[in-house]
DNA sequence: GCGACAG
DNA sequence: ATCTTGTCGC
């Protein structure tokens, strides 16, 4: 798959984080650009890490679906030294060269990614889910196990049944929802990437769930993935 | 110093 | 994210 930066914005020159993402807003768009029912093939993104001598490696793992029968299309990876150190609400920073490298190695052409993490649901509403979408040019989607908490604002837990949601607003605005996937398990926090809107993004998000996790499956199988990879490489 | 903190 | 044993439950 071919990686471009669409909007030619001059990140490498850039050092201001907060910047960066503030005048990566104005790409947003969370309207549809494919129908639900018309996905034949989604991809699940995970990165794993670990140490050696000092330094942080970390190997990232796509996973390409049919959208329908679930089964595997393709697979990549990519792995290399860390530089970026983890800072809560900048995640994609450290974790999209990894991304991009196993993407650019990609055959298939996925219509929608599913991430490890937040998209709109972020403190400048660009999440690594988001972030990503400029560089991949596809649909994106946010999927996060935990909360991250904004302006102080919690959410609401929903019924402990399968598909309850609560969404969550801030300041008047809708930045996600939080999903009860399966029940009596931890709930998930779902949001918008880029280039769809959130009701497609629960409702995809929900077709991916199977019994064995409370995750979507393309972003459980990089989950497991990313762990092979890492005592492979390690 | 204390608490918060996607992955 | 990662470090880690047992253990409760289907």
């Amino acid at each position: 798959m071919k990686i471009e930066y669409i909007h030619g914005f001059d990140y490498n020159n850039e050092h201001d984080f907060v910047k960066i993402q503030n005048n990566l807003k104005k790409y947003i768009e969370l309207k549809n650009r494919i129908e639900e029912n018309k996905i034949n093939v989604c991809a699940g993104v995970d990165l794993a890490y670990w140490e050696k001598d000092g330094e942080t490696y970390g190997a990232c793992s796509i996973i390409v679906l049919n959208y329908k029968t679930k089964e595997i299309i393709e697979k990549v990876s990519s792995h290399g030294k860390i530089t970026v150190p983890y800072i809560a609400g900048f995640l994609a920073f450290r974790e999209i060269p990894l991304i991009i490298e196993a993407a650019e190695k990609l055959n298939s052409e996925p219509d929608v990614f599913l991430f490890d993490g937040n998209g709109y649901l972020h403190y400048n509403h660009m999440g690594i889910a988001t972030h990503a979408s400029l560089f991949l040019n596809k649909p994106t989607i946010g999927i996060a196990k935990s909360y991250l908490k904004i302006d102080g604002v919690d959410y609401i837990m929903p019924e402990n049944e399968k598909g309850s949601y609560k969404d969550i607003i801030i300041n008047n605005e809708i930045y996600g929802r939080v999903v009860r996937t399966r029940p009596d398990v931890k709930p998930i926090f779902i949001s918008c990437g880029n280039y769809i809107d959130l009701g497609t993004c629960n409702k995809i998000a929900m077709e991916l769930v199977n019994k064995d996790s409370r995750l979507p499956i393309p972003v459980r199988l990089a989950d497991l993935e990313t762990h092979i990879l890492r005592q492979t490489l390690k």
